[in-house]
DNA sequence: TATAACGATGTTGTATACAGAAAGCCGCAT
DNA sequence: ATGCGGCTTTCTGTATACAACATCGTTATA
């Protein structure tokens, strides 16, 4: 983990990282091409790694090869998003229900229980402030990846992977708009309730009962994905310019 | 094959295409790498279109990436295989759901019963032959890409493209060898009335009754690998020499 | 004999040159 | 004013050159 790891990243890396961050940050007009010259002089780095990165986010679904040549970023209906967060909740309910069917080893499981309290300290706190919430994301984001573990399926992984490689369809795409609505704290402690009954389905070999608990967990983003949408917060979820609103 | 007819094709195509047919054949040993020079001489294309093909072979999960640099093409162990069927079976599941949850319009119901009508002809025809089985796995394809549009979702559209693009969880991977299995009629007719079972349960917004038809028929899957791997038809079946037997 | 260092060879990652095609633009005719 | 045709410019897709790096065989030494 030394600090200058970083520096070493290949141009392609380096392309795709910026790329993306271009992309979620609305800086390139949705639909129109992404001309590779510009970006070879925004990012610094020649065009084949740039072209490489556009062949990744391409398959990454951010954006779409126009029929005459080239790549544009794509925009997302709202019903896009829900459709994703949908697939995600389907998708994490299979790791549930594998985790539960196959069996979790005690030491998966406590570790998992770790996290859950470690989310609990959080919400503990009560009044919960924007550092609260940037302490909360990390620990979502973990005990989402650790379910994914118990399952130990490497197909299912790559799959949840890639689902939520659209960033509001990760576990997490919401939480920080939810931060400013009122409803925040109820929402959490509700979540947090899905995580701890999604353990004890997964200890007592529950599969369904697992299998559904993260299917209606996945559902609070939806919610929180109106909330959103009907809110100034919407500002907060990164990739938000690419939300194209119902209304025009 | 050496017509000048595929001539519009890109160069990427092509070497997408070459590189996978033969990854899928077995001709480059799992594990070790693909050498771009090597593949340059064989495909009769550059490095550099070759280099994309790779990438996308890659998220494709056909082929992985080497620390070192380069890519090998991946063995998939039974469990990889049988996590890909419960993956596709689940998605599909999903878009069953969503159908018969946001309606399908009579007329493209119309569409699919008339490709069930078919499979059934072919059915009908008694002890099916070699050429029967290549006539039905056209057909099969067609009603499982016919469903998936019913549920009018280009989110789950992409997702289940992706998860069936590996040749042993796609809805046909398996049908092949089943052919030459005398549990094969029977095997038919069974997917056969899931066909026929989810359209009725779509058409009569059954969404949870569409979702376990189409998940226990992804099942039939299993039993066909099963069947498979214990048998000598295993061949059948593309991308065969991927799969690494539990023995060896 | 085993091991480590070293050099030769081949490899990938990256930059760049080039050809063909798309897109925009200007002028012209209606 | 508007539509059309041809031209120019710019772009992408492809091939290739080059440098840093990994790999492998060889040799020398303990």
């Amino acid at each position: 983990m030394s600090g200058e790891g970083e520096r070493t990243q290949s141009q392609t890396v380096k392309a795709l990282l910026s790329l993306r961050e271009l992309i979620l940050s609305g800086a390139l007009g949705a639909g129109e091409r992404i001309s590779e010259l510009a970006m070879v002089d925004r990012l610094g780095v020649s065009r084949t790694p740039l072209r490489t990165a556009l062949v990744k986010l391409e398959q990454e679904g951010l954006i779409e090869e126009i029929p005459s040549g080239g790549y544009a970023a794509r925009a997302f209906e709202e019903r896009d998003i829900f459709d994703s967060i949908e697939i995600r909740g389907t998708l994490e309910g299979l790791a549930a229900r594998l985790a539960a069917e196959r069996g979790a080893s005690p030491m998966r499981l406590a570790g998992v229980k770790d996290c859950v309290s470690a989310i609990d300290e959080i919400i503990g706190r009560g009044a919960m402030s924007a550092e609260d919430f940037a302490d909360y994301v990390p620990l979502n984001a973990r005990f989402h990846a650790m379910l994914l573990d118990l399952a130990q399926s490497e197909p299912l992984r790559r799959e949840v992977e890639r689902a939520t490689s659209l960033p509001f369809a990760s576990p997490s795409g919401f939480v920080l708009a939810q931060a400013s609505l009122p409803e925040s704290q109820r929402i959490l402690v509700i979540a947090q309730e899905h995580h701890r009954a999604v353990i004890d389905a997964i200890q007592n070999r529950e599969g369904t009962r697992a299998e559904s608990i993260m299917r209606e967990h996945a559902r609070l983003a939806h919610r929180n994905l109106q909330l959103a949408l009907r809110s100034a917060s919407l500002a907060l979820v990164p990739g938000a310019a690419l939300i194209r609103r119902a209304g025009g």
